[in-house]
DNA sequence: TGCAATGTCTGTACGGGGTACAGCTACCCA
DNA sequence: TGGGTAGCTGTACCCCGTACAGACATTGCA
């Protein structure tokens, strides 16, 4: 925003507003009603403002959205993250431990980072740390890039699964009187057909943990080590490699 | 339940809907116009039908999009997962590769699927899969569950992040004239701080392929098989291995 | 054969959401 | 001191989900 360099020459009233109101808000409202209940009338409302308001600094409701994805992903920071005399692989898990803090604190923005596009700013600044730390860790930059993309995909899909998997929307609504039997029909049926699945449920719920988490994380690292031999052939290497799988012959891919 | 299974006698006029006709049509829609065209309206209008009509067969609008999201992971199928002879990892990448076509085929339903709560019928059927190959591969429940988690996790959350990053909405409209300046400083500012990331934002998409898709999910598997040594811990394991910040040294290797 | 019950679909309407358009007001600068 | 402009409001439009009440066809049963 300094981007108004030389003077700062305001016009107009002092802002009653600013954007950090706005979005701290939309984040209110999405913590204490999900994803939806961010609404420019509710935005407006919470702050006291028309809805108009809010088209004075953005320019539509996406607009909000993206700019509050960004500023969550990129307030992502921490300590041992920002302490280059770290090894690089703590320094890693350091961020993605904080990203998941910080989405478990935020678990109904979720679903708003998984559906904003991965090259808007909030992205690439994730994308932005770990390609410092893959060039500190003696990554070419097309290495640094392959291993920063399977590494945001791998946190951000976890996380935002782990999370939104414990969001639940809690009991549904009785159903109407005209479309229940259909439906308790089918709910049943649909628990024949899973049994073992929904037994496993509550066993897997207890097993999804920030261990597990790390677990994945640290072997794709092991991948993407520069001193490791497995780092992922870049699609030069035909299958040879890839398709020497473990005793199992892997079947064709695209 | 079954109570309704001895005479299957029905009143009221031959349906001229049905369930996989409004399916049908949303799943079109989302296709064309992304996840928010799948409207009750849409839909109804797609098929010729008053928008009521839909909520004969629906409790509502999220029951519809429910039943999309279950029947296309549940559609997910390949000869290669279903033939209990072939090896149990070629089993799951087939069923990996198949879930990553389906989701690419439409990737409109694809922030649908996140949003959508992981205990559904859709995602139990992924897990009941595993859970079945898993067992083959020797397992006991608890191991199988986890694996199970940890794979869904995977798949789901890459898949959606390659696909959702592919899934770009161009470029964005013209903005109002009295927000232009802002948000282009804001852009400008962003290109500033972003500059790497920028640069590195083509040569990354050039590398999100199936292979590094299948390489993170073989490196899990490696966990996973049971004759492998470095299995996750179950979380019995105290902090002293994952406090551990292994400075660049795998701490495994296999 | 006729009547009552029932499932399917329509007409209508309400509340809420995003947002375009046209102002009003207070402030800044010339 | 007056024009210009940023910040904000009032109003209005259209789309959306969906509740309510009923029209209609089909069926089971008397």
């Amino acid at each position: 925003m300094e981007a108004t360099s030389s003077t700062p020459k305001r016009r107009g009233p002092p802002r009653s507003l600013r954007e950090d109101d706005l979005l701290d808000a939309a984040l209110s409202l999405v913590d204490e009603g999900g994803p939806e209940a961010a609404s420019v009338r509710g935005i407006a409302a919470r702050v006291g403002v028309a809805p108009n308001a809010v088209y004075t600094y953005f320019r539509d409701r996406s607009a909000v959205i993206r700019a509050l994805v960004d500023r969550l992903l990129g307030g992502v920071d921490h300590d041992v993250f920002a302490d280059r005399s770290q090894p690089w692989r703590a320094r890693v898990e350091s961020l993605a431990l904080e990203l998941r803090r910080q989405l478990a604190t935020h678990p109904g923005v979720v679903p708003l980072v998984i559906a904003s596009p991965l090259d808007g700013p909030q992205a690439l600044t994730l994308h932005e740390r770990l390609l410092e730390v893959f060039a500190d860790a003696g990554l070419d930059d097309v290495a640094a890039a392959r291993a920063s993309y399977l590494l945001v995909t791998y946190m951000l899909g976890s996380v935002a699964l782990d999370v939104a998997g414990a969001l639940k929307p809690g009991p549904l609504p009785p159903e109407p009187a005209r479309v229940a039997a259909r439906h308790s029909a089918f709910a049943a049926a649909s628990a024949d057909r899973f049994p073992r699945a929904s037994a496993a449920a509550a066993t897997v719920a207890a097993y999804v943990s920030t261990e597990q988490y790390l677990w994945g994380l640290r072997r794709l690292l092991d991948g993407v080590d520069p001193e490791s031999e497995d780092a992922p052939s870049a699609g030069a290497e035909p299958n040879g490699r890839i398709a020497t799988g473990h005793g199992s012959t892997c079947p064709r891919s695209s």
